[in-house]
DNA sequence: ATCCCATGTGTACGAGGGTACACATCGTGT
DNA sequence: ACACGATGTGTACCCTCGTACACATGGGAT
């Protein structure tokens, strides 16, 4: 039975549990399903991480950083294009792919709701993400652009509508001074 | 052990679950929970609710007309004010109340993210809320405002921090053209 | 080479949950 | 007056879960 010696036996627990919650949602995480989905024993989730919100923060500290690598990528540092075309077009090109993901990454956002435990990797985000637009407009405004987004995503998702990127943009670039 | 002839068992299950949901989360809500909760036996709460969802989404519901209630009382129909200080204003005192209160409201809301029953209900909210915003602007507007103000809330809910009026007066000035 | 400890494995227990179902009781239409 | 259906009650079954614990194993420090 030797599957010992499994260096990064962590990470794989993490992919396992992101895809657990992507595909049923944090009501179907659990130690169990974890381990079922990264073919390792019960007993091995438990030793990585004594309770679920440990693997949520991992999850979620991992998703953040997927998500702000691609953000990254679409917003080219020179402000020469338009800013609030620039944010409408990423978020539809995220809400346009697979649903499951954006879910996915929303969940566990929105987990910190109610677990004090994942606030500061939520914090963190925003943090991460307001610096990266930052880099085209005033602190003030990035913060606002972020909220804005937010507050789009939630509506579309919440309540089964599309996505209207031209509607996006001009709500975002009403905010731009 | 004569219950009987309870003509309103069925509301005093939804204030059950209410509370249920406000002290220990949509996490802590079973059919046995809300059971104890309402001092009602257990068959009594899978009779009128077959399934949880559909206590979560009679909760829901009944959530959105409470808070649809306060935020019409806060916004006079006569335009002579400054509709981004009220909005900020009304943020403020729902924000600043009893953290309980706008947690449950907001986790019954998200919870549509991954219950597809709950959508309906979660759009209901919007339209209404956008239709009250409608007395003082444009449909347009109004939208972007709501969006706004979910992802100001959203920030300050998930990160743990505290709320700006100012700020938020700010920022929802800048929606309106 | 040896020892210790981090890591891995298997299993068991008690708590709690959804569901089903048989039975009790009352209101109401006829 | 009566019967039937809506409503209420109690209980039992089977599942999943978190947790704990005893044991195995191999790497690296000494």
């Amino acid at each position: 039975m030797p599957r010992r010696y499994d260096p990064d036996r962590r990470r794989r627990l993490i992919d396992a549990a992101i895809r657990v919650v992507g595909r049923d949602g944090i009501a179907g995480l659990s130690h169990r399903t974890v381990a079922a989905e990264a073919d390792v024993p019960l007993g091995s989730t438990t030793y990585h991480f004594a309770t679920l919100e440990e693997l949520m923060v991992a999850a979620l500290r991992q998703a953040n950083e997927n998500f702000a690598r691609v953000l990254a990528e679409r917003l080219p540092e020179d402000d020469s294009g338009d800013l609030a075309a620039d944010l409408a077009r990423a978020l539809g090109e995220w809400l346009g792919g697979e649903r499951t993901g954006v879910e996915l990454e929303y969940e566990l956002y929105l987990a910190a709701l109610r677990r004090p435990a994942l606030r500061p990797v939520a914090a963190e985000w925003t943090e991460d993400a307001a610096a990266l637009l930052a880099r085209r407009t005033d602190p003030v405004t990035a913060r606002a652009l972020l909220a804005l987004m937010d507050g789009i995503c939630l509506q579309v998702l919440l309540t089964g509508g599309s996505y209207d990127e031209e509607y996006a943009r001009v709500a975002l670039a009403r905010l731009i001074p």
